[in-house]
DNA sequence: TCGTTAATTTGAATGATTCAGGTTTAGGCC
DNA sequence: GGCCTAAACCTGAATCATTCAAATTAACGA
């Protein structure tokens, strides 16, 4: 589907700059805000940061992005939804790289126990060095 | 072993505000910063916002408490260390509440594809809503 | 084409955390 | 027990991602 129709399938408005916020996270890897910002703006020009951050909000929100947000470190977004995947990240360079959950299709929402919770969404995250950060001899 | 000897075998200076601290975090239950800084100051009296970031910083880099930031909340300490058991975040309230971790006991270190990165720790939320916020009927 | 309301803009505020520079104190050593 | 030095602590300011507020613009259904 496109990009005009997911917005308006999800009850928002279609506009240059949102649809070059879904291209540019698409096309993108875990892009921070600013990242985004600058991106956006080589598409379509001037547009404001807080116009960024306000639609990044509305399309998380509709679904059609994902946040992830690793502690210390700028929110991200990527436009792999709905599989629940887990992230790498670098702790030297803050990279963040997509892995499969190990779980199967509909994974990792069941915790040994819930605890009496209403569990929607599990946050996996793996902290380690990435190959280009790590030393020579240990490749 | 007494967190005197924890604080001096990780090198530290044993301080009233660092045994303070030691002792909030361990009856509290996931404090944060400022319900640590609370805490403390019942106990010793005036000590600063700023020893506490300090304090909690050196004791969580020398591995006595660990430390959780859950997306859009501040971070907050526990003295469960060394089991890497995971954490349920209730979305209305804020509580977290310890789960073990399903797979063993060196556990969640071992994501599908690793991708090259050298992995030390996984951090793993689950989202959802606790007992307490969730509306009467779905208990 | 018009009206409603969402989207965008500019500008300011918030809040957790860190940085900086000076003072105090824990703890090894004589 | 009294020094010395680095660690710990203090006050005060800065940072930075993010949010809030109020006014303007524009999408899109009628």
């Amino acid at each position: 589907m496109e990009d005009e129709d997911r917005l308006r399938q999800a009850g928002l408005r279609v506009t240059a700059a949102r649809l070059a916020i879904m291209r540019t996270v698409r096309e993108g890897d875990h892009l921070d805000v600013d990242a985004v910002h600058h991106g956006v703006r080589g598409r379509v020009g001037q547009v404001s940061l807080q116009a960024v951050y306000d639609s990044l909000r509305a399309l998380h929100g509709a679904g059609l992005l994902r946040r992830t947000e690793p502690a210390g470190s700028p929110a991200r977004y990527e436009t792999r939804i709905g599989d629940n995947h887990h992230h790498l990240v670098c702790r030297r360079c803050g990279k963040v790289t997509d892995v499969d959950c190990a779980v199967g299709h509909a994974p990792c929402l069941d915790p040994v126990s819930d605890a009496g919770y209403l569990v929607d969404e599990a946050d996996v995250i793996f902290w380690g060095v990435c190959p280009g950060c790590r030393p020579e001899d240990t490749r």
